[in-house]
DNA sequence: CCCCCTTTGAAGCAA
DNA sequence: TTGCTTCAAAGGGGG
């Protein structure tokens, strides 16, 4: 796995923020390594194409393979297997690599059940800057200061707008070249960023309208969604590419006719659910108590997603079209078959898109770290890995997962008894949207 | 109502 | 330094 190489760019060293930049110091090694992965895999790039081509079907339709222990590999290859869990180790080594041969290109672009998935990958540092609002001292960074048109994640079922949804909207949103000239106004933000989040917490839509919330992620949205809603131009500058919006300290609650609240940044969400807060709303509470509950109360900063969560962001609804299956984790495993199908290149998009976020997400939230969100989540993994090892010691015999090159699921035993069926469900549900989609 | 599942990658943490 | 763990998104399924 990329690690981020912190030694090579330095604490201020602008954009190097990681894995990308590292993986470039893979590339030369990677290469060969991938080479020698796809030779042994494939042997001739058209084989490899028809490989990945079939990869890909397969991997709607005995993407089961992976999760189901002696289910059969399905049209996945040992090679493949053996490639993806190498692959997987030396993830780093994938990325820029040289073109790759026209014919392997165009294989890798015709799968079936990815018609078109390679069509709307178009990606630019403009798409990932919709995630996060620029840093206070915007202007600061030489980095592009979008309008962060990134609707999003609302907490409380505000639609968030994902790359793929950014790219298959109507109303595409054009990578403006002279994005960065175009700062969006917006009130001075201390570079404290704390007042970010107290102002954000979990009732965005009750806050007052002092709110100095960056720019909202709010434009013109797919009509395909009920929920999306086409928001006036109300400052759009002549001729500018895209709409501008009021500020979303003026959107927030309902003053405006219509709209919704603002929707809140996609890095920061309520940490609690409608229970919580009616709880707290409800109780007086000790001092004690009461503190707790705004600390727990905080809103919890995302993590910047990675190359691969970007990528099922992007692509999940197209999947979902193709396979028409609907279970995330289904669709997941597809995901991460098509992830494995995908060239060099278009994996380097990702990553380097998700370099660019996490820069942002750091210049954003200087102080944030992963660590302030650790343990807030179940520690399922924690404890089904003890019950896991348990069971597995009682019985080492049980086959180990086929999962490919999954880190953490070769480090973990057999999936328990429990979790047996509903993997083993959703693999035949894959398979059986496969089998149909072949039929048809 | 809440957790699980499932994926990969980044980052934290313990040894 | 290494290896393991947690979290990030998503939404149906199940308890």
């Amino acid at each position: 796995m990329p690690q981020l190489d912190s030694g090579g760019g330095g604490a201020g060293g602008g954009d190097d923020l990681g894995a990308p930049d590292e993986l470039l110091a893979f590339q030369d090694e990677g290469e060969e390594q991938d080479d020698k992965i796809r030779d042994s895999a494939a042997g001739p790039e058209r084989d490899l194409a028809e490989l990945k081509s079939s990869l890909v079907n397969e991997s709607e339709g005995a993407a089961g393979g992976a999760g189901i222990p002696g289910a059969g590999a399905g049209a996945l290859g040992e090679a493949e297997v053996g490639a993806e869990a190498l692959g997987r180790e030396h993830a780093a080594q994938r990325l820029f690599p040289d073109k790759l041969p026209e014919p392997l290109e165009d294989g890798l672009k015709a799968p079936e059940c990815t018609s078109g998935m390679y069509k709307e990958t178009v990606y630019s540092a403009f798409n990932l800057l919709m995630h996060y609002p620029p840093p206070s001292g915007a202007g600061q960074h030489p980095q592009p200061q979008p309008p962060l048109h990134k609707a999003n994640q609302p907490p409380h079922g505000v639609p968030q707008l994902s790359l793929y949804e950014h790219f298959n909207s109507p109303h595409p949103t054009p990578a403006p070249a002279d994005i960065s000239q175009k700062q969006v106004h917006r009130p001075l933000q201390t570079p404290d960023l704390s007042g970010f989040y107290s102002l954000t917490s979990g009732s965005m839509g009750q806050l007052p309208h002092t709110v100095s919330w960056p720019s909202p992620p709010l434009y013109p949205l797919s009509p395909s969604c009920g929920y999306r809603q086409h928001f006036p131009a109300p400052t759009a500058a002549p001729g500018a590419p895209y709409p501008r919006f009021t500020h979303p300290s003026l959107m927030l609650g309902s003053s405006v006719p219509g709209h919704p609240a603002a929707i809140p940044h996609p890095a920061i969400v309520p940490p609690s659910g409608k229970q919580e807060l009616q709880s707290f709303d409800r109780n007086l509470k000790t001092q004690a108590e009461s503190k707790a509950e705004k600390e727990a109360k905080k809103p919890t900063i995302k993590k910047p997603l990675n190359a691969f969560m970007l990528y099922m962001k992007e692509m999940r609804a197209k999947v979902i079209a193709e396979c028409t299956l609907k279970e995330s984790a289904a669709i997941n495993q597809i995901l991460g078959r098509r992830w494995h199908a995908l060239s060099r290149e278009e994996q380097a998009k990702y990553y380097e898109l998700a370099r660019k976020e996490r820069q942002l997400h750091m210049q954003l939230y200087p102080g944030w770290s992963a660590r302030d969100n650790y343990g807030k989540k179940k520690r399922r993994s924690r404890e089904k890995h003890q019950e896991s090892t348990t069971e597995l010691l009682a019985s080492p015999a049980e086959p180990a997962p086929t999962s490919p090159g999954l880190s953490t699921a070769l480090s973990l035993p057999t999936p328990g008894p429990p979790q047996a069926p509903r993997s083993t469900l959703q693999s035949t549900q894959v398979q059986q949207q496969e089998s149909q989609r072949q039929v048809a």
